[in-house]
DNA sequence: GTGAAAGCGCTAACAA
DNA sequence: TTGTTAGCGCTTTCAC
């Protein structure tokens, strides 16, 4: 543990602790002549900044929490990597936990920030509810994927509802004309699968179709398998009623599309050819798939950027959160809605 | 930042702070009284443990890395989850960080290693030669993956050679006959491919098929582009030789593996009618395309525990690395070579 | 432009 | 069983 530290180098260049302070934290007011040696002597003994020193007198841990739905979810995998780029740019280092898309696990996160003291947490949300968030943390939060703008939290939204009713708007302009959307638990309040169903609905009325062919089906969890189960079901549904059973659906995620497509091929359809299937998230696997999957691809780039660097607002500042920003989208038409 | 210390709860209870320490840490010698006292007071305060000041005391950051090629792979999301749960169970936060599966970037994340000070770093390791990760950190460092046994750096391997070669000879007992292995790019010394490359030719002795109906086909990097790429033109060869072109194909990754069946289909063959297909790394999406894939599944809570947990004694007790454990796999056979 | 003093909140070592 | 002392490595403040 022969650990280096600023008195060492201070004492090895002739200088005072603090000077090396100076240097080594780029501030101004340090002739280059000391600065030069400084710089030397830093590299000669292999000084490294003590980490924890720094952060204890400054009364940070110099960590943010990152908690997602799941971290094997390509999805969220993207997300994480570029939230650790640019949290990295601003010598923060990033604790990535998992929720399990559970409001317990979504407390658990919380808890846990607190526990092992992060400077901030990252809360890409499904399950909690706004009361709950706004109410339980001392602590520094963005939100990532919400819409809806309460007060006391810091919101990154997805282009729920646009991005839905787009993805909705090309299944009916592909020619489907009976709809279903494939969405999580329902929920009592503003949420991800609530919003988009609103966009969806928009999509619809304007096409000038009836409600009753558009079908809201519940799947429990947002995994592939949840998905692919539903996806047979609803197949064998099709297959069972002829042509007039669901020829379009829009499923909440990419994940739940991917088990969505399988389920449908199970039961015998083709996609796109007896049903057309778009999803919501833009996920890498997305474009290798047979056949390949058209979805809704937010500007992970900029979500990722933009949560980091206003958390960095509100730590430094605790102000208050700001306004609500949503991320922009593209529509990726593949060969899941004919090409 | 009204923060409760230490010493508030010491006079809040009417105790020294030492005392409030030794009840934080449940460490022995306070008597049941005192305790309960003291617990109530943190409750009461709000009180909670300062984490960046006890790592400056005890000489760590509290932080392990986590290096992974790419964190939109599923496999390495599942990794990292199970390696997040278990450090936690120890108190430790996972900083993740992705080197793309390139030296450089696993360079770079032993590099920021040092300048954020984590007290271990564990390194899914693709490109970096042992010569140079033997001589580079001044680290605790747990190498996934790899499977020499090099002295100073220790390892969790995978079951390369017997896994891979186990798939080949499920691909051989499946009826094909002219194999390909399709892999990263070529290195001067043991990597995954190279080991993988072993257990494949092995199989394929035993089964006595000759060399000249085993293909290496190179592959530089490890995506699903790359793999569709790859077997885009491995179809076009076997549509024009007819049947006389590959009939199997092990893929080094799953990752790989998905863009090599989307790349077949694209030439216009089916798998697995026309051609066979395995993987290796057991990906959650691969239950789940069209084709299901075949493939090598590494047991992941296995390998994240130790890996952590050996991690952990290497920084405790700073000894030598260790002997080289190989993770338990099962070979998980699926549509892609035949059901 | 440079340095000395003091203290961030915790805990090892020793004393009582 | 409990308390006292001292110091981890850094930086804010103020003096020179």
């Amino acid at each position: 543990m022969g650990a280096v530290t600023m008195s060492d180098v201070a004492r090895a260049a002739g200088v005072s602790p603090m000077t090396v302070s100076n240097v080594v934290n780029g501030r101004a007011g340090v002739s280059d002549a000391v600065r030069r040696r400084v710089m030397e002597t830093i590299e000669e003994t292999g000084y490294r900044i003590n980490v924890a020193a720094r952060n204890l007198r400054a009364g940070r841990s110099g960590v943010i929490g990152l908690a997602v739905p799941e971290l094997d979810n390509p999805y969220f995998g993207e997300l994480a990597r570029r939230i650790v780029a640019v949290a990295g740019e601003h010598d923060l280092r990033v604790a990535v936990e998992e929720t399990g898309a559970a409001p317990e696990g979504e407390r658990g996160a919380i808890r846990s920030s607190k526990r092992l003291d992060y400077d901030g947490l990252i809360l890409s949300t499904v399950g909690l509810d706004m009361a709950e968030l706004t109410t339980l943390p001392q602590l520094p939060l963005m939100l990532l994927g919400e819409r809806e703008n309460r007060s006391a939290v810091g919101h990154i939204a997805l282009p729920n509802a646009d991005g839905a009713q787009a993805a909705a708007a090309h299944l009916i302009d592909r020619g489907a004309r009976r709809l279903a959307f494939v969405g999580g638990p329902d929920d009592r309040e503003p949420t991800i699968r609530s919003m988009r169903w609103d966009g969806v609905q928009a999509a619809v009325r304007a096409a000038g179709i009836g409600e009753e062919d558009l079908r809201l089906v519940d799947c429990e969890m947002l995994t592939m398998d949840a998905g692919r189960a539903v996806g047979r079901r609803l197949g064998e549904q099709r297959v069972a009623g002829g042509p007039d059973g669901v020829d379009g659906i829009f499923a909440l995620t990419d994940t739940l599309a991917v088990g969505l497509i399988r389920g449908l091929v199970d039961a015998g359809l083709r996609v796109p050819e007896d049903v057309l299937v778009a999803g919501f998230d833009g996920i890498g696997v997305g474009a290798h798939l047979t056949p390949s999957l058209t979805t809704v691809e937010p500007d992970h780039d900029w979500t990722a950027r933009r949560a980091v660097e206003r958390l960095l607002e509100r730590i430094a500042m605790s102000g208050p959160p700001g306004e609500d920003e949503i991320a922009p989208f593209r529509l990726v038409v593949r060969e899941s809605t004919g090409g």
